[in-house]
DNA sequence: AATGTAAATAAACAGTTGTTCTCTATTTGT
DNA sequence: ACAAATAGAGAACAACTGTTTATTTACATT
């Protein structure tokens, strides 16, 4: 006999495609012959050859207790509304990219329509803003900002910022929300706007 | 036979509590075997006899599809992607309820275990803790805090207003997290905790 | 002393669930 | 055209789960 291929086989990874575009809507962990029915297979034995199979190729984990569903992998971190999680930003500093960019869930009122992503912040610059060190921020990638707006400014090409901007013909200013810092000036090709600020998120725990 | 009492009688109440303290711990709904080692209970038809009470009283719901274990009634609202939108909060007022109560969704990270749902701010009493006028916080619902922690407080049972809490025996400050007002002093049996805050968002648009 | 209630144990039952097995039909690759 | 891979049906099995019943113990009340 062969060894089993790495590959998915057709069937198998319709199911597993199922699995995902449904898993929302399972309360608990389906059962095998909640899937029989779902998937209009009449035999639960079928079934569970695709299940185990996929189980060993890491996607899907049986619920711990035994006797009680399959879940997928990971079954809450792929949900719908996540956003990638790039990094943390310091004042100061470049942005610290994170290795393997993960996902973070963020709802849907702290997104706006374009494309977003997730910084945490590291720091007390924005502190008088209410943007606090360990912060979550949601950025619309954006290059334009109107005066105003809380962005994350890129200076010289080289530190990343998160500041209020004031935009003048011939200057822009960047005001840190700390009282104990002083707002900076600069000429407009200086300062490059990567995006604004349009959701924050914080844990207490 | 007589009817049933509808108090609950002692051993019953035991199990109440034991199910609503572990409630957090629980993955999947805990089945009436695994109760019994938890309960150091050994027949399984014991514990059933104290659980169909308690499910008659309606503390506790059967999941849904039968031959997946028992948990406390409105158990779930913890594990879907949203929570119970409550109503307004100002310093020195009522909570300002919805009608009808809206959900709202909320990311895992910024719940916790216990029971959670939402209150908007109205007021910058919390201004210098970062939680600003129009903020969403995610409260655990808890009669019972920690010191330091930011609490949904009811005083007098009439005002209810988001403070840091520090209890001493005889006395309980509430600390505005605002410069221009100063703390209050009040003795224990004023004050009410209702909740405690686990998280906050903030939308810029 | 007699009685009733609460609580626990143990055994048994039926339905569910995951698992394994054999057998058959269909598709695929060479 | 033939063999291998894939897919499904159905049966059977053991473990688990909720439920019921009978029996015993402890305790408080009358």
């Amino acid at each position: 006999m062969k060894y089993e291929t790495e590959t998915l086989t057709r069937r198998q990874e319709e199911i597993y495609n199922f699995l995902r575009d449904h898993q929302e809507h399972f309360s608990t962990a389906p059962t095998l012959d909640e899937l029989c029915k779902m998937l209009g297979v009449k035999s639960r034995g079928s079934l569970h050859k695709h299940i185990q199979a996929l189980t060993e190729a890491g996607l899907i984990e049986p619920a711990e207790k035994r006797q009680r569903g399959i879940r997928l992998t990971s079954y809450e971190v792929n949900h719908v509304d996540e956003l990638p999680f790039l990094g943390r930003i310091a004042a100061g500093s470049p942005i610290e990219a994170i290795e393997i960019p993960e996902s973070i869930e963020v709802p849907q009122m702290l997104r706006s329509n374009g494309q977003c992503y997730v910084l945490q912040i590291r720091g007390d610059s924005m502190i008088d803003d209410g943007i606090f060190d360990g912060d979550w921020v949601v950025i619309e990638k954006r290059e334009q900002a109107r005066n105003g707006e809380i962005v994350v400014a890129l200076i010289e090409g080289r530190e990343a910022t998160l500041k209020r901007i004031e935009q003048c013909p011939n200057e822009v200013i960047l005001y840190p929300a700390n009282s104990t810092m002083k707002p900076m000036h600069f000429s407009p090709e200086q300062v490059q706007v990567q995006g604004v600020v349009v959701g924050q998120m914080r844990s207490y725990r």
